[in-house]
DNA sequence: GCAAAAGTGTTGCCCATACACCCATGC
DNA sequence: GCATGGGTGTATGGGCAACACTTTTGC
């Protein structure tokens, strides 16, 4: 990258990291991965994986890059929760950290990293999400937000599961992530009516207790219109 | 603020912007605040209004700082787009800048600011947005995505109007931000009964032709249920 | 056969739209 | 009166929730 000379003191230093909140659902529990932090501040408190932006790094690359280093993951679409920059929200500079979320199928390959702290999966319940390091429990809700509204008119659901997936897991990513049960009848025509949401596979997924489910795969639907309304 | 010691070269540096797209309707079409770019780059051509963040300084408080320091403009609430961070956004350095977006509802307080920077309204339609320094173009419009989306769940639409209004008014902020013509009739049925949205005054607004309309201020709803579903 | 899970059909209600109609003013 | 804009009433149709019912497996 060529810049031109600029004079360093003409404007206030800054620090910009990522943050990146990691969801999946398993178990019919949503959870969120977390490293713990192996040098103060916060040390031995759980944080979102993230780090420092290099200096000619796009920010979703960097995401990608710190994702990778922390946590082993290599998730397919990052999406901007906004940027979180009170001034005392790290002890040690002022940072701005700018914060993505993003859904993994299958958390098998979640590992520590490569600096050597201790990756995991936390379940988001109430009282959990308080005890983060920085603001990171602020950034975990405003994300959870976001992927609940997304959930009602995107269709994000499936980049939760896996590349073949059934109506019923489709089903369990909404009642995890919106803590509600939905009707599996009346579930199962709204989305396999819904254009372009999900595509039928003709394949059935064997094994199971009762009628073996058909698999479904995306479909190439940017928007769920109408969208799916979430019960009260 | 008080600091820790910290080296400054542990970390790369990075500028903090703050860019604020400023939004109004009148004469049935939207409006967006611009300033012109009285220096390099850029020299010339419009500009969101916006300016770096002061080191102990809260981002929103930059936003609302700066707005009034461009354009004498002190709207009631910002809301964050987002972060716009790509390595050569800004040709002189490495600048990452957070967006925010607000309502405004009479720009007759528009004046040119302190840095004798001339600032002004320009029509927000297609062919226009292009022509903006930077990115901001992309920050516009994603402003506008959120705005579109945020008129159907949330009640913002009364931040445009001024503290009394009429209910021809409110579907104005509607039609002109999503460019559609809606029902009157049914606008206004849907409107007055949505519990929260808007609280009559008991007062008629006089003057015009026509039977005088009832005036209305906004009420104390935070969401809109069932949303206002925006025509094809 | 029985239980369990997947998927389909049916019914009734709610609500949004389309549009006709009434109201209150200026001229 | 007539035009103009504000506001209300009404009927029809589509969609969704509730829930009964059928299908296909394991045991």
């Amino acid at each position: 990258m060529t810049r031109q000379v600029y004079d360093p003191g003409a404007y206030p230093p800054f620090a910009v990291t990522v943050d990146i909140v990691v969801l999946s659902v398993s178990h019919r529990r949503l959870w969120v991965a977390v490293v713990e932090r192996g040098s103060p501040p916060f040390q031995g408190l759980w944080s979102l994986p993230g780090g420092f932006v290099e200096p000619d790094e796009d920010l979703e690359s960097a995401a990608t890059r710190e994702l990778a280093e922390e946590t082993g993951l290599s998730p397919s679409q990052l999406e901007q929760v906004g940027a979180f920059g009170a001034p005392n929200r790290d002890p040690r500079m002022r940072v701005v950290s700018v914060a993505y979320w993003t859904a993994a199928a299958d958390l098998t390959a979640l590992r520590s990293g490569s600096d050597a702290k201790a990756a995991s999966l936390a379940a988001v319940e109430r009282g959990f999400t308080e005890q983060l390091a920085f603001d990171h429990s602020l950034i975990l809700n405003d994300a959870l937000d976001e992927v609940r509204e997304a959930l009602q008119t995107r269709p994000v659901a499936t980049r939760f599961c896996r590349p073949e997936f059934t109506i019923t897991e489709l089903r369990g990513v909404y009642e995890a992530i919106w803590n509600t049960n939905l009707d599996p009848g009346n579930f199962h025509k709204k989305v396999t009516e819904m254009p372009g949401f999900v595509e039928p596979t003709s394949r059935l997924r064997e094994g199971g207790r009762g009628r073996p489910p058909e698999l479904y795969r995306a479909g190439p639907a940017q928007r769920l219109d109408p969208p799916l309304s979430r019960p009260d």
